[in-house]
DNA sequence: CCGAAGAAGTTGAACTTTCAATCCTTAGCC
DNA sequence: GGCTAAGGATTGAAAGTTCAACTTCTTCGG
């Protein structure tokens, strides 16, 4: 695997070091406390939450299996048990698909909107309580221009399995 | 749980929608490129390598579980089991402690360190080619700046909370 | 110096994620 | 038409994480 010389490793500064660990840290410490007050909130996960979102912005508040598994970027398989543990909750509902009878529709029960609908006022003052509310305009900008290139660097690596131009449509806080 | 009224939830904008996303998503993405990397190239999982990384830097290449799981900011069973599959295959040993017969010693074996040595130049290089090399000086200072930011409010936040409703998790930092 | 309180670390059970295999259906192709 | 390849989705087992006990040892007030 390596093809370079042990003297040739472009290895990282003091300075570099320190950005990539606070990096890490920054994501792994918000989204614990995100995570933490959203699950003691509400009684949802993550995942259930960010189902629930995808659910609640589609048309008729339903979507093919894949569809979903594609926007929230999860594995078709980790997906399916996360529907598995959320229909037996009663939050979402698994529909025969009549055009393609391999496929599958899940669809946005009474229960799962009352949830997310209950879930999520909460959840955003979350959000901006350790995000928004800590940076100012000027940063946000920054962080917003560094997401930017980091995303596009990456989508452009990993074009090799592209095949969709479609996004349905910009969903909202997950 | 939700002690505010309906009305006065401070929403999202559009902006701060896709802001919050793809903040998300640089994340995820990034870190599922450089994990499954380091894996492919070295047979160490991200858990592995941090605690190959810890131990390297630490004198006499050995450390007191605790203080690992401090560095690492893991959970002490979350550890306990990952030190479990570590020994298993070699990369590391336990030793009892002299000074205190409850503790143990976590010690880097001489295949943990072959093996941090043999992965450590090509991950640092997965680093360089997803954020490093991405990013502009100028970016990766206002990254800097936005970390720094928001890990001083989680500090303080986490400080300041030992008293409130959720469970008493980590507390304690730094 | 005894006994309670608490710290260090491990363990087992429940839960989540990953991986490979499977089932069924659609799409090609000759 | 019929045979094979490929796609949609689920399943079960293995690996990893979390949560709550539990064991052992230290500390400390009385």
């Amino acid at each position: 695997m390596s093809s370079n010389l042990e003297g040739m490793t472009r290895w990282l500064s003091e300075r570099e070091q320190r950005l990539w660990r606070d990096f890490l840290r920054m994501h792994t410490d918000l989204w614990a406390v995100v995570g933490r007050d959203l699950q003691a909130g509400s009684g949802l996960s993550p995942g259930d939450f960010e189902v629930l979102v995808h659910l609640t912005d589609s048309a008729e508040h339903r979507l093919r299996v894949t569809e979903l598994a594609h926007a929230m970027r999860w594995e078709r398989s980790r997906l399916s048990h996360q529907l598995a543990r959320m229909e037996k909750r009663g939050l979402i509902a698994r529909r025969n698909c009549p055009e393609d009878a391999r496929g599958a529709f899940v669809v946005l029960t009474p229960e799962g909107l009352a949830a997310i609908e209950s879930a999520a006022p909460s959840h955003v003052e979350s959000v901006r309580r350790v995000l928004f509310d800590v940076l100012t305009p000027r940063q946000l900008e920054s962080l917003a221009d560094v997401c930017s290139s980091v995303l596009a660097r990456l989508d452009q690596s990993a074009s090799v399995d592209s095949g969709s131009s479609t996004v349905p449509g910009m969903k909202g806080s997950c």
